[in-house]
Formats: C-alpha cells, sequence, structure tokens
RNA sequence: GCCCGGGUGGUGGAAAGGCAGACACGGCCGCCUUAAAAGCGGCUGCCGAGAGGCGUGCGGGUUCGAGUCCCGCCCCGGGCACCA
C-alpha cells in the first residue's frame, strides 16, 4: 500500500467529528468556489478600452498590476508538485494585490508547440495537434483544481492559429525592416527603399539605382532586412534532422536536445539580426530590475569588446587582427591566423624561408604540407582536447613573414587553434608580455617577448595584463593603457592602418527548423528564387496535414547529409499559385518552420488583448498594463516569474522582439519585463537499492537512521522529479489527501521562493493542521455552527493582531510568503487560546486568503458576509496597537545576557539603565560599571 | 582559471549590527481512548546532574555588541571558459 493509499483509508475509517477541515470537506468545498468564481468572472481584469473593458469592474481605472509566470510546455506526464510553485506564490501575491487596490493582470498560456509531440507523432501517427491539446487540457484542469485566479478569457496557446497567425504578422514586420544605426532603431524596409531612390544612399557596387535589375536591387535590400536568408555557416545536428540556434548546441558541440552531436555546415536558412541590437541588448539591461546573475549571463553571452581592427601588411595582402588591446602593438613580435582562416591558402609560399627556426615547421619540407598536417591534426582533435587547461600550445609557421605597421618590424606568422575562426576576424596580433596565451605560445616556438606595459614592483608573473605606463613603445611610453589606446587608435585610422571597432560574441539568430511542429514562415519564393511575404491580409499561414511528421533523419555521426523538412515532401501545399498584386503567378512555399522560441517572444502582448482581431495588440491596452510609469522606465511586465534556464534563450530573444515592436511604433515599452524573479526548484529523493536499480521513492521507509525498501536497505540520492528516479509527486494526489489550500500553504510556507528544496509529503500535514485550527475558530466541529463571539479581544492579542498585520503585508510585498505565514500561524494559535472574537479572526481569514482562497471564501461566509473575498481590502495596522505597554530588555555584561527586565514602554532611558544595572548588580560583583550603551526598545549592554 | 550564489539544530528554514534557532516537520513525555489514529498540551541546539559553559564552515579583525560588516582561507551549487 502506498503512502496516499494508506492516508485515505485512515481517513475514510477514522471515527471524526461531522463537521472536521478534512481533504473530503476541502475537496468540496474548493470545488464549489471553483464554479463559483468561474460563474462571476470574478478574476476578469478589465482593460481601459476594447471587448475586454468593463466601467463596472469594482478595479476599474484602478492602479494596474501585472504578474506573469513563464508558460509551460504541457508535456504528456502532467503537472508534478515542483512546476507550480512559482505559479502558486504569483497567485498568492496577486490575490493579496487585488485586495489592497491594484487591478490586477495576471493571466496563463501554453508554450504549446515543440518536440515531444513531434516525436510523439513519429512513432504513433497521432496529430500533434491532438496530442497537444489533450496535454493542454490537462494541464488546465491540474491548475484550476489548485485554485488559480487566472483571467481565463485571456488564456492562450501559442499553436492557436489565431495566435500564431500574429506570430507570423510579427515576423513580416521584422522581414519588411531593417537596423538605421545612424537613428540606432529598426525602420520599415520602404524608408531604405527610397533612400536608395532618391539617390541618398550609394549600391555596393556604385551603379545607379535605376541600372539595376529588379532582382538586384531585391538582393540589396534583402541584405539589409531583419529576417534574412543566408548561406552561411550552421550547427547541423543529423541526428535530429534539423539544424539548431547556436544557443541550443552545448559547450561541446553537442544538442542541448537529444545530446546528438552537431557540426558546422554551411546551408541556405533564415536568420534573425539580433546583432544589430547587441548595443541596446547590453546597455538596457541597467535599468532592468532582473536578477544580477541573469544580468551577467546576458551581458556574457552577448560578449561586447572593443577595441581596433588592424591591417598587417605581407605580400599577399594585409592580415586583419581584432584586438582589444592596440595599445600593445609595439609588442606584437608574432601573427597567428586560425587554421581554417580564408587567407591561409593565399599566403603558403613553396618554400621556407632561409634559415627558418626548425622549431616551426613541424619538420615538414614545405610550408604546405605543414599547413595541411596541421589542419588535419586539428580538426582530429575533439573541443574537449582542444581546450583542455593542461595543453600545450600548438601551432605551426605558414613560411610568411607580416609587417607590424607602427614600426615596420618582420613578424612570422602562424596557424594555431588557441585562434577561433569564429570570433573576431581569426586572427590575432600575438602580443606574449601583455597576454598570457601568447606567453605560452611564444615559450613553446622560442618567439621574441617585448613587454609595452610596465608591471607594477614586485610582479613576478610572466604576461601582464593590468595597468601601468607604456614602455617600448616609443610615441606611446608613458601613457596609461587607456590613454594609449585613444593615441593608437587616433594614429591608425591617420595613417589608414586600421580603425576602432566592436566586436560581440552574439552571432544571428539561426531562426527555421525542419520540423513539423512549429509556426510555417508567411513567405513564398518566386521563379528568382528570391523570398516574398505573403500580404497581411492572407494570413494566417496553416499548417497544412502531412502523412509524415518527421524530418528526414540521418546518422547522428554523417555530417555529410543534408535537410529535409517535412513541409517539403507536400508538393501540393509547397507549390500554390497566388496573386500577390500582380496577377496570379506560380510560387513555392518556404518549408521551414519556425523555432519553438517563436511563440514565446511576444506572449506577454497577446494577453493584453487576446480578443483583437485587427491587430497584434491594442496599444492603449498596452501602455496601460505595461507602459513606462516613470521617466527612463522601459515599461514592461511588472513582475514576470520563472525558472534560471532560460536567462539566456527566451529572455533574451523576447528583448529582442519586443525592440523591434517598439522600434517600429507598435508598443510603448522598449522592454518586455520590467522585473525579473527567479524561482527555486522543488526537487526530491530517489533510492537505489544494492543493485543500482531505482525503486518507488513512496514505498521506502526511513528507520534507525537507513532506508529501506520491502526490509531491504537502499541508498537514497537526490535529484529532480521524473519518471526515471520514480519520485514524482503531483499535485493531484495532495488535492485527494490534504486539499488544494494545504498544499498551496505547504508550498509556500516551505521556505524562499527563490531557493530550491527538497519535497518533503510527510511535512505537508503541518500546514493541514494550521488550516484545521483556522477553521476551528470559527465553525463548531460537531454542528456546523460558527463559534464566533462579537466580544473584543483582550489587549494582548490585538497587539499581537496588529504585529501581525504590519508584518504579513511587509512579506507580501517582498514576496516572503514563508515568514507571512509563520505569522499567520503564529497569530492563529494565540486565537485559539482565547475567546473566538471576531475582531482578530475576520482579519486571519483575510490575511489567510491570498493562500488558502477556498477556505477563506467559505469562513467569510460563514461569519456572515455575502459574495467573494477576493475584492475585500487587506487589513490594515493600527499603528498605535505597534507600540508595546511595556519593553522587556535584556541586559548585557560585556557582551553576555545576564538579566531581564521590563520596563514601560515609555520610561525614560535613566529609568532603563538604572532598572537594568539594578538587575545585574550580581553579576557586577561590586565593579563600577565602565560605560553603560542604552539602545531604546532594544537592549542595555554594560561594560566592566 | 574567471564571475555569481550559498554554508545556521536530526530536517525545511527565521533573525533593520542588538535575546541565534521564529514557524513547521521529526523525536520524547502527557491528556483523551478498551486500543489505535486523529486532536489537544508540554519538552526538544550541543555538553553538563546542576550552576554554568560552548555554539551560525575555518582563522583573524572592526565594534559595548557580529550569523549579519572587513581581510585571508575551506567546502558546496550555478554560469562562463584559449572570445584576442
Amino acid at each position: 500500500m502506498t503512502f496516499f493509499e494508506v492516508a485515505a483509508m485512515s481517513e475514510a475509517e477514522a471515527d471524526i467529528p461531522p463537521f472536521r477541515y478534512t481533504a473530503a470537506m476541502a475537496g468540496e468545498i474548493e470545488t464549489r468556489w471553483q464554479n463559483y468564481w468561474d460563474e462571476h468572472g470574478t478574476f476578469h481584469a478589465p482593460n481601459p478600452s476594447g471587448p475586454l473593458s468593463d466601467p463596472d469592474h469594482p478595479r476599474a481605472g484602478a492602479p494596474k498590476l501585472y504578474v506573469m509566470d513563464m508558460f509551460p510546455y504541457p508535456s504528456g506526464q502532467g503537472l508534478h508538485v515542483g512546476h507550480p510553485l512559482g505559479y502558486i506564490g504569483t497567485d498568492s501575491y496577486t490575490r493579496y494585490a487585488r485586495m489592497v487596490g491594484y487591478n490586477v493582470l495576471h493571466p496563463m498560456g501554453f508554450d504549446a508547440f515543440g518536440l515531444p509531440a513531434e516525436q510523439y507523432a513519429v512513432q504513433t501517427g497521432t496529430h500533434p495537434r491532438k496530442t497537444t491539446e489533450e496535454n493542454v487540457e490537462r494541464y488546465r484542469a491540474q491548475l484550476r483544481r489548485l485554485g488559480m485566479a487566472y483571467d481565463n478569457r485571456r488564456t492562450l496557446a501559442t499553436t492557436d492559429v489565431e495566435y500564431y497567425r500574429w506570430t507570423q504578422w510579427i515576423f513580416l514586420q521584422i522581414f519588411n525592416s531593417w537596423y538605421d544605426p545612424e537613428h540606432k532603431r529598426a525602420r520599415p524596409i520602404s524608408a531604405l527603399v527610397l533612400e536608395y531612390e532618391k539617390g541618398d544612399r550609394v549600391t555596393p557596387d556604385n551603379r545607379a539605382w535605376e541600372d539595376l535589375t529588379d532582382v538586384e536591387r531585391r538582393e540589396i535590400i534583402d541584405a539589409h532586412r531583419l529576417a534574412y536568408v543566408s548561406e552561411a555557416p550552421v550547427n547541423w545536428c543529423p541526428g535530429l534532422g534539423t539544424v539548431l540556434a547556436n544557443e541550443e548546441v552545448t559547450p561541446d558541440g553537442r544538442s542541448e536536445r537529444g545530446n546528438y552531436p552537431v557540426f558546422k555546415r554551411s546551408l541556405k536558412q533564415w536568420m534573425m539580426r539580433i546583432t544589430a541590437y547587441g548595443d541596446r541588448l547590453l546597455e538596457d539591461l541597467d535599468g532592468l530590475d532582473w536578477p544580477d546573475k541573469v544580468k551577467a549571463m546576458q551581458r556574457n553571452w552577448i560578449g561586447r569588446s572593443t577595441g581596433a581592427h588592424i591591417g598587417f601588411p605581407t605580400a599577399a595582402g594585409p592580415i586583419h587582427v581584432f584586438t582589444t588591446r592596440p595599445d600593445t602593438i609595439f609588442g606584437a613580435t608574432y601573427a597567428v591566423l586560425a587554421p581554417e582562416h580564408a587567407l591561409v591558402d593565399e599566403l603558403v609560399p613553396e618554400q621556407w624561408p632561409a634559415g627558418v627556426n626548425p622549431l616551426w615547421t613541424g619538420g615538414h619540407a614545405t610550408p604546405a604540407e605543414a599547413v595541411a598536417a596541421y589542419r588535419a591534426e586539428a580538426a582530429a582533435r575533439t573541443d574537449a582536447e582542444r581546450t583542455s587547461e593542461s595543453k600545450e600550445k600548438t601551432g605551426v609557421f605558414i613560411g610568411v613573414y607580416a609587417t607590424n605597421p607602427v614600426n615596420d618590424a618582420r613578424i612570422p606568422v602562424f596557424i594555431a587553434d588557441y585562434v577561433l575562426a569564429g570570433y573576431g576576424t581569426g586572427a590575432i596580433m600575438a602580443v606574449p608580455g601583455q597576454d598570457e596565451r601568447d606567453w605560452e605560445f611564444a615559450e613553446v616556438f622560442e618567439l621574441p617577448i617585448i613587454r609595452t606595459v610596465q608591471p607594477p614592483e614586485g610582479f613576478d608573473g610572466k604576461a601582464y595584463s593590468g595597468d601601468g605606463p607604456a614602455i617600448n613603445s616609443a610615441f606611446l611610453d608613458g601613457l596609461n593603457v587607456d590613454d594609449a589606446k585613444a593615441e593608437i587608435i587616433s594614429w591608425l585610422e591617420e595613417h589608414n592602418y586600421g580603425y576602432g571597432a566592436t566586436t560581440y560574441r552574439l552571432r544571428d539568430w539561426l531562426f527555421s527548423r525542419q520540423r513539423y511542429w512549429g509556426e510555417p514562415f508567411p513567405i513564398v519564393y518566386d521563379e528568382s528564387g528570391l523570398p516574398v511575404a505573403i500580404p497581411e491580409d492572407m494570413l494566417p499561414v496553416e499548417l497544412p496535414e502531412v502523412d509524415d511528421f518527421s524530418p528526414r533523419l540521418f546518422d547522428p555521426d554523417d555530417a555529410d547529409t543534408e535537410p529535409e523538412t517535412p513541409l517539403s515532401r507536400k508538393s501540393d501545399w509547397v507549390n500554390v499559385t497566388l496573386d500577390l498584386g500582380d496577377g496570379p503567378k506560380q510560387y513555392r512555399r518556404e518549408t521551414n518552420t519556425m523555432p519553438q522560441w517563436a511563440g514565446s517572444c511576444w506572449y506577454e502582448l497577446r494577453y493584453l488583448d487576446p480578443r483583437d482581431e485587427s491587430s497584434m495588440v491594442d496599444i492603449d491596452n498596452e501602455r496601460y498594463w505595461m507602459g513606462p510609469q516613470t521617466e527612463g522606465d522601459p515599461g514592461g511586465v511588472d513582475l514576470y516569474v520563472g525558472g534560471v534556464e532560460h536567462a539566456v534563450l527566451h529572455l533574451l530573444y523576447a528583448r529582442f522582439w519586443h525592440k523591434v515592436l517598439y522600434d517600429l511604433g507598435y508598443i510603448s515599452s522598449s522592454e518586455p519585463f520590467r522585473k525579473l524573479f527567479n524561482q527555486g526548484y522543488i526537487q526530491a529523493y530517489a533510492y537505489r537499492d544494492g543493485r543500482g536499480l531505482i525503486v518507488p521513492a513512496e514505498e521506502v521507509e526511513e528507520r534507525d537512521g537507513g532506508f529501506f525498501h520491502n526490509g531491504v536497505p537502499v541508498f537514497q540520492e537526490y535529484g529532480k522529479m521524473g519518471k526515471g528516479l520514480k519520485n514524482v509527486v503531483t499535485p493531484d494526489e495532495m488535492c485527494e489527501v490534504y486539499g488544494a489550500d494545504t498544499f498551496r500553504v505547504y508550498e509556500m510556507s516551505m521556505g524562499p521562493l527563490d531557493v530550491s528544496r527538497p519535497w518533503a509529503t510527510r511535512a505537508v500535514v503541518g500546514s493541514q493542521r494550521f488550516l484545521q485550527r483556522l477553521w476551528r475558530l470559527v465553525v463548531d466541529e460537531q454542528t456546523g455552527e460558527s463559534r464566533v463571539v462579537d466580544e473584543e479581544t483582550d489587549a494582548e492579542t490585538r497587539r499581537l493582531l496588529h504585529r501581525v498585520i504590519a508584518g504579513v503585508r511587509g512579506d507580501m510585498e517582498d514576496l516572503h510568503f514563508n515568514t507571512a505565514i509563520a505569522k499567520l500561524i503564529e497569530l492563529t494559535n494565540r486565537a485559539t487560546q482565547v475567546a473566538p472574537s471576531r475582531e482578530v479572526i475576520e482579519p486571519l481569514v483575510l490575511m489567510t486568503s491570498p493562500f488558502a482562497p477556498h477556505l477563506a471564501e467559505e469562513l467569510w461566509r460563514k461569519l456572515g458576509h455575502e459574495g467573494s473575498i477576493a475584492y475585500v481590502d487587506f487589513p490594515t495596522p493600527d499603528e498605535s496597537q505597534l507600540v508595546a505597554e511595556s519593553v522587556t530588555y535584556p541586559v548585557q555584561v560585556n557582551g553576555k545576557v545576564r538579566a531581564r527586565v521590563e520596563v514601560p514602554a515609555d520610561a525614560s532611558e535613566e529609568d532603563v539603565r538604572a532598572a537594568a544595572l539594578e538587575a545585574v548588580a550580581s553579576s557586577l560583583g561590586g565593579k563600577e560599571p565602565r560605560k553603560v550603551i542604552v539602545v531604546a526598545g532594544r537592549m542595555v549592554s554594560v561594560v566592566v
């Protein structure tokens, strides 16, 4: 028998009073109130205008509060108790906010495109839409059972045709825009066309615009679009049959999903020009109320570095390097290209130059052989080997010398795998004196080392990368690093050797996937092979029915394969006749679909105005809920709660789309999420037997400090809740055995919302006892009648009541739900010891309602009120009750507490001092105190 | 290696520089009960019979007073990592 069966049985068989707050009683109350809320639309939030406006709503025109959770992907497993932690947190917080007067918007939706439904479809033939919709319904039912106060009119799933219609519409806005670096914002592509037409902008080859063919013009324009097709190296994953974004590839070169090998291949794919927004995505982080950790991760991912591009002349043309330390150029004693660098083949000479150091040639007869051998060696090395810390620097001389433009020094050119093809220009000037990696390389290959920054006195390291005066650097000597940088950059620009530059680690976002279950692109191709946008009035482009949902899959290790999309096999859909303005013509549809991130890039906007059929969102509604509140405020959702795992991917993409829509004037906020909060995770113990097999966690007993399964010792481990570890506990089981309110209170009282913690079913009973005591304060368990009396409570209880009110309010504002609940328990425990006075019980019920809403509604009724508790004013503390009548001062002698004295709250400092000294007289042993410190209201400290 | 978090009873966790361990789980004792469960009440950081002493990862420091602030370490978790 499982824990839950035992618990359910003992309850059923127990001889309990007829009106006790049991799980069965809770279940009945909870269902009844969930129905009431639905029928009355209790949690509908009024918009200022449009179909969702409601001037008669109790919060119409009130200050607004927009709180959102990261919506879930509805998996086939349903929710476990870890999932709703954040949801219960935001639900409790928003229920509180509603009671203190806010017009609260708190919606919920589903991120429903994605791989699992598609993979299930491939295996079983079930349409992913069917699986997805069933899973969404299951999630909805589970969340409803927990009493979530969502505005259900605003719910959405990214797979709804009416939703992805607008996802496609946004794609078209991005496609039809370009980034104007002069105005530092996106502008309509038509403005760019106009510039070319007027001759304000020159074409790449300087020909006049009117002399270009239509196709040539389109190619020029397409090259500026924020969404564009490019033939570029992408991450091709044969095992998944699709390409992946950089963010979806792990550092060891495998797919984040499925852990298949990923290969760099040049393929034609859709890209989003997120790099154009690099500066703004970086700088605007400063104005966001986000965890520093997440900001740091985004900064790191964007990876902006400023420096210079510098040309180092060679016989075959200049080598362009990027450096963040142009000030050290006098110390550049060699140059390095990435092994794959395109210039290498052009540079390599027939013969080694005379007198070459044999160490540099790798023992090869000619430079060409040395290069080929090194390339083969580098390609065979895994990434892990390549970057392993202990690895000695490798490389090979390619037989040519470049010229250092500042002093005409002849410097050898190497290829080495410590220079990456994908960053900067794929080439560096090596300055061993100031760069640790270059120093190591220089030691291996016996290259000269010249310091150009004076290290501080006593510096005994090798490369010195800190600040200091320049040395050995001609006209830079004596300048500090920053000044030397500025000086050398203007010198380089003046002499045409280089220019100041900024590079980013951030790459453009690979936006197409070779999958079925995603948004189709609103794009067709004409006879020129160039993309043509589907007009907005022809949206949505619906996902067609197909027989085979899978892309073509390959041997995961076979890099030499080509993607084939599921939609491409549907030729009657791919080849289409459309009238796009110049009469019916034949077109070929785009057969890629959008990545799963697309739908979650803008859902915060659609919640605002889900029924708007003429626009994505009405800007008046957007301005009310998300607009900037003060000068310099970026606007956005007031509180966005979710896991830290989305720190880079989702949050960076969503910010990017939001900024494009802002630039184009569709919305008033420049950031989607003003405040971000990362909730912790609930994990659980799992158990393995002697053979290493997982046993069901709920069947394990703990005794004598050990764990046993059917009497056999097992070993405890800790991890994510999941089928694999056989340690899943579901909210449905919790509702069954304890009721939703108990479950909610338990999750909120376990600890602070942002801390991860282990699940402990057996501890849930503490929350149930709390709610049962609260219930008993109001309801006679034998008769079901109210026990509450109208007499005032005693003075001490009254002071506690107001202290609790003040404390709970503060805790709620700070999302400190665990301490708020502790205070409510304290008040409840006090209230059970005195007469059940309405003066105490009503505010107690109100304060408990954000956490245990069904129970609170029920008790509010029993206290004689009508309607819902949802919009009743939250209790306000009586300030006069917050000052105690008397204060107990601990008295310290030399830092140790030796006595306590109770004095009237208004006692003077002298009186407190006198009382304290008298109380510790014996501890002083007749010695005269050297110093007596009285901290008003706190304590007395005596020093002898 | 670098950048963030975090180390408090048997457990989850509380503590504007001011009584360390609120609240809860578990444990022990008691009431109720033929009995058990539920419920209710009491005790529960460690050492000590007690008086008392010791206690917030370790070592220093500032302070009348440090879990909290400063310096140097150790351990755990997360992120990044040859990014020029």
